[in-house]
DNA sequence: CTGAAAGCGCTTACAG
DNA sequence: CTGAAAGCGCTTACAG
């Protein structure tokens, strides 16, 4: 049976010091042993475990970070961490960087890009190891200091061209273009967008309003929701309805909203697909179950996170990245459904 | 327009040493600037503000936290951020603290155990101020050592009667006798309870089926689904069924397992609430939106995390906790909608 | 394979 | 209102 002892009493914790006098050598072979236990005699490593173990000694990260110059921190900053597909992507970099010796720090800046300004400077005390941001930073201070910083930095759900240094997303614009696609293929030719102003769901609908112009029809009618809600995908159906009577095909910028947006349509036993399509993006488990099930994009973002973990662990192994895997470009896939 | 510099290139950034020397000043009051400019002179503050600027510092916190051994960081255990109505918790301890210099750092353990005692481990290492946790812990050596530790620590979501430190919480046990009553007040004599095996859910089938007991019915069918997924709960309704063709009630854990339940009914054109009445747990969006809208018990999720958090703030104050303080029951209500 | 010395960049008493 | 000195608990070269 394990002693989980993390110390004394209340700031009384053991020091380094403390373990190396139990185990009759110095606070440099304990934590040589610690980090490198291979490069320890092995009776000497032995003793120093059971000094470990028997005072319950955790390392102080504070003072090793400062005399190492590293936090073994991975600053995380998410929009926020109430919706679960961008928690996907944070539990993809969890799982890639799981054998390193790196904790996730989260920070969730609510879609403010003034919050987001805060967090960056204090994650940036903290001396991350590196950064991974969901979504691309668009404010030009920002990109910036951190460019200046030298830290790896991993912006992702955005292929932007010109990272602050690695960039693992997909093409907004092309899911949208390949949703319209789908959908003029179908036979629709009076379309609409709901979505909101951010740079992601713009470039869906960019994409979109593209390949309906392509195909030589007029432009998508487009709504902004309130919110991220399945009510906000209700309302906005409600808005949209009433504006433009004649519609056959919207495209929610996302899942929930669509799940709104169908829901609404058999409340007032509205037809789908027969009367309107519907499609939504993000592939969530409660549009894969509808019925009728939700025509989606499906969108790698486990995998943005799982690929941008290790792109981080191949920089601070000092790895060379070949040129190309600064900019990955994950894809897409749509997945056409019930309600198209 | 704030200049935003974080440091000069990588590795070289400014110390609290540049800045004084820049604002011809000590260290020291340059440190007493940032953290009690009430105590510096008007002018001295506004050259340090200045040298702040123009160097674009930033403390570097791993010192900060060594020499005063406050680390600034509010330590959040979570079984998964996957979970939205955690992330709900997490989102009120962020709104509690948000005035106060702390960053929360975010730890998923995955619903194991075995990664809880490490994640604590870890983050003990980094010497949060304080810990909350979503859920109880139950492993005796993680709660000795966390007692120990001498950091306040508020365990959250089930109202343990000997806590580590403090908890804030409801009583599933409640939850699921007032389930029970409404359904036997509904008229329903035999029932079923959907819910995995974790001491929250056992809590909940616990209050049930004495309940139900108490109205002299007989003990529910129990059903442990696979994860918390509808496709689960849709399974878990499958085999009930398949078991007990008779049961007339469904109290579902979570509104996620409890919609999968009410899809599979309507999928098999099965009467919500004429046949089978489907209660769940969580006041989900989804579940308030379903047609016909699902039955379930109003957690405080959002208040929980904001009370932890209140109470750390007050702890960390060394303000005094009236003793009753320490175990806080929010308690919980029954939403009754159209699905019983 | 092991250790003595110096230093990481702050803050804490303490003094004035 | 301000500052010189000491120290927080580790790790980094360096030497042997």
């Amino acid at each position: 049976m394990e002693e989980l002892a993390i110390g004394k009493a209340g700031g009384d914790r053991p020091r380094i010091e403390d373990v190396a006098t139990l185990a009759g050598t110095s606070a440099m072979t304990v934590s040589r042993a610690l980090r490198q236990p291979d490069k320890v005699a092995p009776e000497t490593l032995a003793r120093i475990m059971a000094a470990v173990d028997r005072l319950g000694y955790v390392p102080n990260l504070a003072a090793s970070s400062l005399a190492s110059r590293r936090s073994g921190i991975l600053a995380v900053l998410v929009p926020t961490i109430g919706n679960s597909i961008f928690s996907e992507t944070v539990r993809g970099v969890a799982d890639a960087v799981a054998a390193a010796d790196l904790n996730l720090l989260i920070g969730d800046f609510g879609y403010s890009e003034d919050t987001r300004r805060k967090l960056v400077r204090a994650l940036v005390g903290r001396q991350p190891d590196a950064l991974v941001i969901v979504g691309a930073v668009h404010d030009e201070a920002v990109r910036m200091a951190l460019r200046r910083q030298g830290t790896p930095v991993v912006e992702t759900w955005e292929l932007n061209p010109d990272p602050i240094d690695m960039v693992v997303g997909f093409s907004n614009f092309e899911a949208g273009a390949t949703v319209a696609r789908h959908l003029v293929a179908r036979g629709r030719r009076r379309s609409a967008f709901v979505g909101g102003l951010e740079s992601r769901a713009r470039a869906r609908l960019a994409g979109f309003t593209a390949a309906f112009a392509a195909a030589g029809l007029p432009p998508p009618e487009s709504e902004v929701p309130a919110d991220l809600s399945i009510a906000s995908g209700r309302e906005a159906f409600g808005r949209l309805i009433e504006r433009a009577p004649d519609i056959d095909a919207i495209f929610f910028a996302t899942d929930v909203l669509a799940v709104g947006g169908l829901l609404e349509c058999q409340r007032r036993a509205i037809d789908v697909p027969g009367r309107i399509a519907i499609a939504g993006l993000g592939n969530l488990e409660i549009g894969r179950q509808m019925q009728p099930s939700l025509t989606t994009i499906e969108i790698p973002a486990h995998a943005m996170g799982r690929r941008a973990g290790e792109l981080i662990l191949a920089r601070l192994a000092k790895r060379e990245l070949p040129a190309g895997d600064r900019i990955v470009d994950l894809g897409i896939a749509l997945l056409a459904r019930e309600t198209t």
